[in-house]
DNA sequence: GAAATCTTGCTTTTT
DNA sequence: GCAAGATTTC
């Protein structure tokens, strides 16, 4: 878990000997390489200089790139702390670990260089901390003490928080700090940020992290940026140091990373990296396709690989997927094929709404399960359910737990990023280092002691008169008796308790005898006189905080779990040495492998899919404006239309064996009913590898005879959208001819169709048709007259709801009323 | 200071 | 339609 032991190794970067000795080394046999194909023996061996190793989904990436680091090791090019290899998760870094150790036959002595960025980052930071400023021992801020932070700085401001939110500001200093912009190299172009200040915020943010000696995630890679660029010599050192450089998933790099890793590559310029860009699907955070599409300009001379067979899926799955990418312009472009022949066609099938889709998948995956489907009969764990946001997860958990299917929910809230959780995690780092002020901020009135803003308040005005912080604070608010009643003496309670528990979890101050003076004892040691595990304190802590009872007393439905939750964060401190070695562990590593037994049902959005496979899988809700999302095209145009299509790609070669795709003509979106069309995506899978699903009648007079789609069934769709020769003509999704179909008949919809979503219709395209004046109706609030008109807003004086500002689509105007339900 | 009520604004998410 | 946050009420 804590690797920096290993580091060690890293101190005796003087003696190469045993480095050079073994580098020296003839290479002993290597079997491993037998299992690979052309390709990827090709970017296994070729060991120096820069690799670009552009791997399709699906052939087998993570074996190319394990088998290399093996390769390394075995053929004595670097030691294992030589090497540097970084992904985005931890997860992908454990499996690179484990992978390469399997190949070797033998566990990896030390690789401390492989992990993600930031625990790169963070190990790299804690030695020369110093350099920006910041102690070694600084601790790395989550996103709710960042957002806390950004709150009291914009109050600090007299900002209204209202109309300028906190999390804006986090937004856009994330992205600042993705480019690898301190706050003095925000260029002019971002000045009218934030309502002008925030550049200025900026400073004034990263001013007073330095002052707690703290670090959010983005400077964990900017910091180390500022010290390489900064100190030629540390740089030089690693330069040196780092022999081989991996970088798993290239294609997600933003700026900061991309600079980070051209920086370090610039010593033996051995770097390999590997990715593709048809899956770059993480623009919106600041990865910059660029990266990867840059490669050959960023690093000359170097190899190229692409890695084209796929292991996967089966032929039809393969061709659907690229007839999609293939629509993308600026693809460095690669055709994955397989050695497959047999195989299902992608499936595709339209429903009348979205509670049928849901319906109609729990039926799916139940017959699936229980072979009644034909062929084989196959596990819940085989089947996957992609969606595009996470919203619509709601639908099918409902569903299936109206039909008691199991599922799984993934990606949801992480373990560590539960309220609970970060509770109990606060309380630990007060007794670690009671300097924490966001962890004080965040316990004081947790559970309830009655110090409310205005203690609280008090309590900031003393700590900063005085200069110290927010416990010592307290303290001596207490003693100059500036607080009064049940809160003083719970406060007084609170802050004896930080302080015993720090004695208790840090130890007093010893002093131990050394050959030559006096040095202090290792305090990350618990103190053998206690006698307390970190286990026993970390218990004591939570009881005689009255944090436990809090929840013990709780009558919510949730209590019985949260309490489960603080017994498993408890169990979890068993695996390290003390609360330090935790804490840092939880900042970085917030994975919540909890696997429960019994075969499940997956339910996850795309973005979480990437980079996992299964036998089946559903991708529900094609439907225009929810995917491709609306928002991504207003926001980014063509580029982000592109990045949805890579979505689609990613979706559809998860699929090993049977892949569905579906969509619904209605749907409930923020309560009311949105009828919508099939996803411009449905018509660039080519119609010869997709199979359109007639509903069987039992769904009487819902799809079949469903308006939209009554006689432009999805399989005309498929016809006319996937004719390539559409595209080369010229003709884009938006004009292909089964897209104007879809629109001809969408126009002419039946009576057959609730009359809330006909009105919908109607409604949006007939928005900007209001007047002042206008007699209008709304749903809730009755009978009313436009009184103004902002954007697609309309101020209404309603007769009996009062004055209101209405999106316009729920208006409409009051003759049509009758047509309206209620 | 805490509970009850009202308003608001809604992708994707890792570290 | 819903959940989170802000505001108002007790």
């Amino acid at each position: 878990m804590n690797d920096f032991s290993e580091e060690d190794a890293f101190e005796q970067a003087g003696d190469r000997a045993g480095g050079l000795a073994s580098r020296a080394m003839a290479a002993r046999p290597a079997p491993y390489l037998d299992g690979l194909n052309p390709q990827q023996r090709a970017a296994v061996e070729a060991l120096d200089g820069p690799v670009l190793m552009l791997a399709g989904a699906g052939t087998g990436k993570t074996k190319a790139l394990t088998t290399r680091i093996a390769h390394l090791l075995n053929t004595g090019h670097a030691r294992p702390n030589e090497i540097l290899a970084v992904t985005f998760t931890n997860k992908a870094a454990r499996e690179m670990k484990t992978r390469v150790a399997r190949l070797l036959g033998q566990t990896v002595e030390g690789m401390p260089w492989m992990g993600t960025f930031h625990a790169i980052c963070v190990k790299l930071l804690r030695r020369h901390a110093e350099l920006v400023g910041l102690k070694t021992n600084f601790t790395i801020l989550d996103t709710d003490d960042q957002i806390r932070l950004l709150k009291q700085l914009i109050a600090a401001e007299e900002i209204d928080e209202k109309r300028w939110p906190a999390r804006q500001l986090a937004g856009l200093i994330d992205q600042w700090k993705n480019r690898a912009w301190t706050p003095a190299q925000v260029p002019a172009s971002e000045a009218s940020a934030y309502n002008h200040r925030g550049t200025e915020l900026y400073d004034y943010y990263q001013q007073r992290l330095k002052t707690l000696n703290a670090v959010d995630f983005g400077d964990l890679l900017l910091h180390v940026l500022t010290i390489f660029r900064e100190h030629d010599d540390v740089l030089a050192q690693y330069q040196r140091w780092f022999r081989y450089i991996l970088v798993d998933e290239y294609q997600d790099t933003n700026v900061a990373q991309y600079m980070w890793l051209r920086l370090l590559a610039q010593g033996h310029r051995n770097i390999c990296c590997v990715g593709d860009d048809d899956q770059s699907i993480y623009g919106w955070r600041g990865a910059e396709v660029g990266n990867i599409l840059r490669f050959e300009k960023d690093f000359p001379g170097a190899t190229v690989v692409k890695l084209e067979q796929n292991y996967r899926s089966t032929p039809h799955i393969l061709a659907a997927a690229s007839g999609v990418i293939d629509a993308n312009q600026g693809r460095l472009g690669k055709t994955l094929f397989t050695d497959l022949t047999e195989g299902e066609k992608v499936r595709l099938i339209g429903h009348w709404d979205g509670e049928e889709e849901a319906r109609w998948i729990g039926e799916e995956v139940e017959a699936m399960s229980g072979g009644r489907r034909g062929d084989t009969q196959r596990s819940l764990d085989d089947m996957a359910i992609l969606v595009r946001a996470s919203h619509q997860m709601r639908a099918f958990e409902d569903r299936f737990l109206t039909i008691g299917l199991p599922y799984r929910v993934i990606g949801g809230p992480r373990f560590y990023e539960r309220m609970e959780i970060r509770d109990a995690m606060a309380y630990f780092r007060l007794a670690v280092s009671p300097d924490d002020d966001l962890a004080f901020e965040r316990v004081v009135n947790t559970p309830k002691r009655g110090l409310g803003d205005k203690a609280q308040q008090k309590i900031q005005v003393t700590a900063r008169e005085h200069g110290v912080n927010l416990v010592d604070g307290a303290r001596i608010l207490l003693s100059e008796k500036g607080l009064g009643g049940k809160g003083a003496a719970e406060l007084r309670v609170l802050v004896d308790s930080i302080a015993r528990w720090h004695d208790l979890a840090v130890g007093p101050v010893r002093a131990a005898p050394v050959e030559d003076g006096l040095v202090l004892e290792d305090l990350s040691q618990p103190d053998p006189r206690t006698r307390l595990s970190h286990i026993e304190l970390a218990e004591q802590i939570l009881e005689e905080s009255g944090y436990t009872a809090h929840w013990q007393t709780d009558k919510t439905p949730e209590a019985p779990g949260r309490l489960e939750n603080l017994k498993e964060l408890v169990k979890a401190l068993e695996q390290f040495e003390n609360l330090q070695g935790f804490l840092e562990h939880v900042a970085l590593i917030m994975d919540n492998e909890t696997e429960e037994q019994g075969a499940k049902v997956s339910i996850m959005t795309l973005h979480a899919a990437k980079g996992l496979e299964f036998p089946c899988v559903f991708l529900p809700g094609w439907e225009d404006g929810l995917f491709p999302s609306q928002r991504s095209m207003d926001e980014s145009g063509l580029k982000g239309l592109e990045e949805e299509r890579r979505l689609a790609y990613v979706g559809i070669t998860r699929a090993e064996e049977v892949c569905t795709i579906s969509f619904a003509a209605n749907r409930r979106v923020y309560g009311q009913w949105q009828s919508a069309l099939p996803s411009r995506f449905i018509d660039e899978l080519p119609e010869a590898h997709v199979d359109v699903l007639t509903p069987p009648g039992l769904y009487g007079g819902g799809y079949g005879a469903a308006g939209m789609s009554a006689s432009a069934s999805p399989k005309v769709m498929a016809e006319a959208g996937s004719n390539l020769h559409d595209r080369a003509a010229g003709a884009n999704a938006y004009n292909s001819p089964g897209w104007r179909r879809m629109q001809e008949r969408s126009q002419s919809r039946p009576m057959s169709q609730p009359r809330e979503s006909r009105n919908m219709v109607i409604d949006m395209t007939a928005s900007s048709s209001f007047t002042e004046g206008d007699r209008v109706f709304h749903n809730k609030f009755g009978y009313g007259t436009v009184a103004g008109i902002e954007g697609d807003k309309l101020d209404i004086e309603f007769e009996k709801a009062g004055r209101k500002k209405v999106v316009a689509k729920f208006i409409i105007e009051a003759d049509r009323a009758d047509d309206v339900p209620f």
